[in-house]
DNA sequence: GTTTTTATTGCAAACGATTTGCAATTGCAT
DNA sequence: ATGCAATTGCAAATCGTTTGCAATAAAAAC
């Protein structure tokens, strides 16, 4: 059994209520998304794919990944450089920091931050939709 | 004489030191930059140049944004959706609140937010060589 | 001012990520 | 098992941006 068994989110029932069917890429590719915890773009959800169903295309990951975004079950990043990148849209929100040397991500919060951010939207006279907090960065060289 | 006239900035002497010559389409395109407070996108600048002389082209407005760009003298900014866009680099550092339903942008700043994004890097081991704060917001419906 | 040397241009074609039309296939309700 | 709508793979289209190339024009040299 495993650590976090009661954390995985059961994509399959929220398709089914969505309406749509189970088809085997879709299996596979929910399979990949709960497996991992970084976060991948499509050409890496393909590569991982493929290697389990090679039939399965480029374009059904991104027909698949489109639907669990509107479906609110994955968040898209549209990081600096090349491709989106998602990740599972389960826990809390947090925003992020880019290795520029690496492209690693690492996941952080500040509540004071996101408390700030509010503030200053009210006071221009605005609700925020939605918002985009990127660090860009360099790992610390030791002097 | 301009109110503001000590802060234009004289891109064509930047452009002389940088060692490249003032073409006809760089002195218009830089002239419509200068003029312009907002934050435009690369077939606006076309558009906008294109009435002052219709030969120019869009790879050259695009070659130009890139000239400056890497000069420093303009920031490029992939707010969501489609194009980039293009603000003069002259002022102080700013973020950006964007209207959803206009397309209009903001521009705010908070030391508060910045020391904070300072801390956490440096709380994860790294330098920040850049950042992206960007509110996506609706005006605020008066109740 | 004229010639020479190069950078710059406009154009069309290439680009990379993502989306889409379509005919063939499949899930699934009956 | 049957029927039909949803889904698929494929190739082609899309969109913003970049690039190769031959023609042009800016600045340097005369
Ligand atoms: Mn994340
Ligand atoms: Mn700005
Ligand atoms: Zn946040
Ligand atoms: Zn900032």
């Amino acid at each position: 059994m495993n650590q976090h068994a009661s954390h995985k989110p059961d994509y399959e029932k929220e398709l089914r209520r969505a309406g749509v069917r189970i088809t085997r890429p879709r299996k596979v590719i929910l399979r990949i998304l709960t497996e991992t915890d970084d976060h991948p773009d499509a050409m890496e959800i393909f590569q991982r794919a493929s290697a389990v169903d090679s039939s399965i295309s480029l374009s059904t990951v991104y027909r698949t990944m489109k639907l669990l975004e509107e479906m609110g079950a994955i968040h898209r990043h549209a990081f600096e450089g090349g491709r989106a990148r998602f990740e599972q849209a389960d826990g809390d929100h947090h925003d992020h920091l880019i290795d520029i040397d690496t492209g690693d991500v690492i996941e952080f919060h500040s509540n004071r931050i996101e408390e700030l951010q509010e503030e200053i939207a009210r006071a221009l006279g605005y609700d925020i939709v939605h918002h985009r907090l990127e660090l860009y960065g360099r790992k610390r060289r030791r002097t």
